[in-house]
DNA sequence: TTGTAAGCGTTATCAC
DNA sequence: GTGATAACGCTTACAA
């Protein structure tokens, strides 16, 4: 193994020079800067982990605690995860893994043993038991979601609303009247699953305000689930001919339940989804959809957590930060302008 | 922060005997360890991992190198890298993510920083670019896939010769007598990735042997190209009634297509899919569906690496191991005893 | 069964 | 601009 020592002695400096010239703390001159340099390339030293977060009370590690249910569309969750590690990495951190079996312990393990110098939570819950440990123990931490009272953390979430919102718009734009919103299992609601409510708030505000008419239907995701919750739609409000759909599992149901009724998408109805590119793009016909930028979320929350270890590790308090990042909704086969179903009914 | 000496001075007791208590290398009287362990709880004493680390020269970390390619199925991928992370926790060990991007470097540096005390190394390719880096380092790794020379390296994959034939055997068993595999794009048989190629001779010899008449086409996965190979395989042998698939981005495209082919599955065509059990059961009909266990090849990754860290330790050398798991054939709704199409030509 | 003490390889505070 | 040197918190011979 090599260590600082022997680039020094390869070098003829001290130790601590070798240090310097690592760290770019102290200015040194450049002929010694060059030296070490060389030999550090000549001999492949790697600085020593361990020694290294010992002396310097940092580890230049983050920890990123993953969900493990089952209810999160898992391709988002590993877009965010390399994100994340790559961002981390363009600043000189690492990343480690925590599944959330370990639960509240986990990030208080990772903390108090000094193994991260911070925390990255995804999914994260509006009253999410790991927020209590964060506080109490004074972690540093970047949140991916948006908790019912984030004062003194930073955050970063989609903006859901917004997403509703573009949702309403298009629709209206387009000129339908009579739409309906498929969203999640009322499991979901009845957790008050922030995304859930913002994005159908933020449809809903929307839709009055662009007098469309619309009913909102909870659905489990189903191809079953999904039949019983098309069925009331179309026996309530048979005249609806925009569809929007945030259950990923219900798209795909959803679709080919529209054809077996005998509307085609988008001449009989128009569809959105909020969902993922890939997941729109896969469909036939390609989906219209609001998507979030993911790969954003894992990025920004990086970059907030750095800036507070950083100003913790001046003895700054560090700033709360909140960032909402907006979804953009791109037009593809299965939404277009409104035509009355029936002649007679126009 | 609370460290050892605070906890061997609130026991009373000296601080290699807290260590030893902790650590359980020596033995200890009941007495003293029940005073410990007590102070441990009561001051919330977390071991420093740097400390830790350079002292036993020894990180208690594993990385974790996962690939950033597209054509990756990526829930399986997530679901490996949860059954590492908590089957490492369960031994002590924590999981560092390294992604791809930081090439076979990623692996050096890593290992000659100390950061981890060995890899495990996902989406291994025949002639991977990590594997001499390994070798250079003398570091311990467990491959996840099988690579051309697994001499001196633990390596852990799905049987996929194993899989491939049980498809042959369950449509044989149907009284299938023309069948069609449905592979991947020919790009990926051009690179010799094992697992498509061991696959395909599975399912050959084993098709053989049960005197199938099969063709083997590729495909790349999207609609159109399926309904190309689709097209074609009818075309060749119009009395086809068997259907493996490997590639998943075409399944739903071969479900469409054999639908407006006017063939029902599983009535007139039977289809086995090589995808994951969520997969399989997401369609309509679901899917019998040849399904590689997952969260056992992180499992056994973990598994083999430790046995190669600890034998290391104790300067000893590990032995190699090569586990192939062997995947289970579920019958679901898609397969069903032959009836030929045509009465006529029974 | 327990205690003492010498490292482990850095960083950072002094001093020059 | 550079060099000693004392931590950092733990593990592990070596003693007792």
């Amino acid at each position: 193994m090599v260590t600082l020592a022997d680039v020094a002695r390869h070098a003829g400096v001290s130790a601590s020079t070798v240090s310097y010239v690592l760290s770019g703390k102290r200015s040194i001159s450049e002929e010694t800067r060059r030296r070490v340099e060389r030999s550090v390339a000549e001999l492949g030293y790697h600085p020593n982990a361990g020694a290294r977060a010992l002396a310097a009370k940092r580890s230049h590690i983050v920890a990123l605690v993953v969900p493990l249910r089952a209810d999160v569309y898992v391709p988002i969750m590993m877009q965010i995860a390399i994100s994340v590690t790559v961002t981390a990495r363009q600043h000189g951190y690492d990343v480690l893994l925590i599944t959330n079996d370990e639960g509240p312990e986990g990030v208080r393990r990772v903390a108090l043993s000094g193994l991260a110098d911070g925390v990255i939570l995804m999914d994260v819950g509006l009253a999410d038991e790991r927020i209590p440990v964060l506080r109490e123990l004074r972690t540093q931490a970047a949140l991916i979601g948006l908790p019912d009272d984030p004062s003194g953390l930073s955050c970063v979430d989609h903006d859901f609303a917004a997403a509703g919102a573009s949702c309403a718009d298009h629709l209206a734009d387009l000129g339908h009247r009579e739409v309906a919103f498929i969203g999640y299992g009322s499991g979901v609601y009845q957790r008050h699953a922030g995304y859930a409510e913002r994005t159908l708030m933020g449809f809903r505000e929307r839709a009055e305000e662009r007098g469309l008419r619309f009913v909102h239907r909870p659905c489990e995701g189903t191809y079953e689930s999904t039949a019983g919750t098309l069925a009331r739609i179309l026996a309530d409000r048979p005249d609806t001919t925009g569809f929007v759909v945030q259950n990923e599992g219900a798209i795909g149901p959803l679709l080919s339940l529209l054809r077996i009724s005998g509307r085609t998408v988008p001449e009989d109805a128009s569809v959105i989804a909020l969902c993922p590119e890939l997941l729109a793009e896969q469909y036939a016909p390609a989906l219209t959809a609001v998507t979030g930028p993911a790969q954003e979320l894992g990025r920004v929350a990086v970059e907030q957590l750095l800036r507070r270890i950083t100003a913790a590790g001046r003895d700054e308090v560090p700033d709360d930060e909140l960032t909402l990042l907006r979804p953009v909704l791109t037009v593809r086969e299965s939404t277009s302008q409104h035509r009355s179903r029936t002649p007679s009914s126009s």
